[in-house]
DNA sequence: ACCTCAGGGCCAGTC
DNA sequence: GACTGGCCCTGAGGT
């Protein structure tokens, strides 16, 4: 059914020039929908040609050529394969060439201008009332001893009723009786949450005399429906699991473990093509996108005109949700779905901070700008950091260097699903019951990632390895975020 | 019936 | 001669 406002949904889109968006390739003017995203016409016609006629470019130089209006025709090698790390789908060209006519992406495109949409209506509606999105948290606020920024203290507030919680309790092996337990209902229980988690949620940090500090302090206790949420979409799931299968992944597996196949735990799997079945089976961009935005959205309405989240709180609820997206994109997974309770808890535990940072790399490389930070919801931060704290402008450091070299090797949404599954299937992690089993998905997924990387870029032989060599680094910047979160909560706490 | 817009083709310009 | 990119044609699907 088409929204509602069908009528000043169109008015919005048709108003709203296309052309004030950028070639997500070489960043020249847009000029409408072409093979599956926003591109400028010469990119269309470019990829157009490539596939058509089945062109094999090669690149003269390190196949990391820059990528720009002036530069894009010096390298058909990189500009292809750009067009393909940003998503341009080769099987929108169509084989027997007829004019005209639509195709299978329009749902997608519709989608996608309703989430342009969103986030436009989000700006104007949500974004005057609060600080500037363009002047991140760290830039406005004043240097102070020990790392510590107002807007920081936001974190601790956020945190405290968050996602990030749920998973460092866990994790850090904070007193907390569900460590052991099979069954997240009974830890994530919608009526215990709360109350039994070991940090006060509404302790707050005394004020220290920052205009935005009012605005911060309230957060935490709104948050608290993510955290709701997750309880209740953690338990849900659980409990009504043996009767259903996730829809995203009904056409390829039958994902029920308590009905195993007699062909052994992978035969759902035995699909042509494994990393095609994988990626069907991915959650939509854009619905998370549209998760986070209507829950800021419901955050600020909830809210008067000058009792504004700030900036930090927003990333924080950002974040919150989404690694609460991941958990259930996990949770959805065939694959993981094959597993024992047991061993999927333990999974999560050991890496959801890697997920998120993988997540973060992934729309950073796709579609972060130079010196700013891409979120969620599509803004884009300025990444400023001379006066965060070392901890944080460390991190964000080491973050951006992550992303120029995946930015290099041309990092696609294919690669990014195996690595998330190459470090979801840990068969390292201590308390896993099931090892083979977990071992041989990952080796699964492992010779997927380097046949893809061998089809797609079979100039660049060393693609995989390069790209497994850069998951120490997002296993270290892992551990950083957690121990920056924990030393968050420890301050709260002592505070 | 009409409109929209994402496909494809054309062709002058460039290298 | 091959490639580029702006412009135009086409036609399925939506209104």
């Amino acid at each position: 059914h088409p929204p509602e406002n069908a009528a000043n949904l169109k008015t919005d889109i048709d108003t709203r020039p296309e052309s004030e968006e950028s070639c997500p390739v070489c960043g020249d003017r847009v000029s409408g929908y072409h093979y599956g995203l926003l591109t400028c016409e010469s990119c269309k016609g470019f990829f157009k040609r490539s596939v058509q006629n089945n062109k094999h470019y090669t690149c003269t130089e390190q196949q990391s050529c820059p990528m720009n209006r002036t530069q894009r025709k010096r390298c058909p090698y990189c500009r292809f394969q750009k067009c393909l790390a940003v998503g341009m789908k080769t099987e929108a060209v169509r084989a027997d060439r007829m004019r005209g006519g639509r195709n299978r992406f329009g749902p997608l495109y519709r989608r996608d201008r309703q989430i342009k949409l969103q986030r436009a209506d989000y700006q104007t509606n949500v974004a005057p009332y609060r600080i500037k999105m363009e002047t991140t948290i760290w830039h406005q606020s004043p240097l102070t001893p020990h790392d510590h920024y107002p807007a920081e203290l936001s974190l601790n507030a956020a945190m405290s009723s968050s996602a990030f919680q749920q998973c460092h309790m866990y994790n850090t092996g904070m007193p907390h009786s569900g460590v052991s337990t099979p069954n997240w209902d009974c830890d994530m229980d919608v009526d215990r949450g709360l109350t039994s988690l070991p940090l006060p949620y509404s302790e707050q940090l005394p004020l220290t005399g920052h205009p935005q500090e009012k605005c911060h302090m309230s957060f935490d206790y709104h948050t608290a429906s993510t955290s709701h949420a997750m309880h209740r979409t953690v338990s849900e799931t659980y409990t009504t699991r043996s009767t259903q299968a996730s829809s995203s992944n009904a056409n390829i597996v039958d994902c029920d473990p308590d009905h195993a196949s007699p062909l052994g735990p992978f035969s759902s799997f035995l699909t042509p093509n494994f990393l095609d079945a994988l990626i069907e089976s991915e959650q939509d961009e854009s619905q998370l996108c549209a998760k986070v935005l209507s829950s800021l959205q419901r955050e600020q309405a909830n809210r008067g005109k000058h009792d504004c989240l700030n900036t930090f709180s927003i990333m924080c609820k950002m974040a919150d949700q989404t690694l609460f997206g991941l958990v259930e994109w996990a949770r959805n997974s065939a694959l993981f779905k094959e597993l024992k309770v047991e061993d999927q808890m333990v999974l999560l535990q050991n890496c959801w901070s890697e997920l998120l940072v993988l997540d973060h790399l992934y729309r950073q490389v796709t579609y972060g700008k130079e010196g700013c930070v891409y979120l969620v919801t599509g803004q884009q931060v300025s990444t400023i950091i001379s006066q965060a704290g070392v901890t944080l402008s460390g991190l964000v450091s080491r973050t951006q260097d992550l992303v120029a070299k995946l930015k290099a090797l041309y990092f696609d949404r294919k690669e990014f699903v195996c690595l998330k599954y190459l470090v979801l299937f840990n068969p390292d992690v201590k308390a896993v019951l099931n090892r083979r089993q977990v071992e041989q998905t990952q080796e699964r997924v492992n010779r997927a990632l380097m046949e893809h990387t061998r089809q797609t870029h079979a100039g660049h032989a060393d693609k995989f390895g390069q790209l497994l060599l850069r998951l120490p680094e997002v296993r270290s910047i892992s551990l950083q975020v957690e121990e920056y979160l924990y030393q968050q909560m420890l301050h709260t706490k002592h505070n």
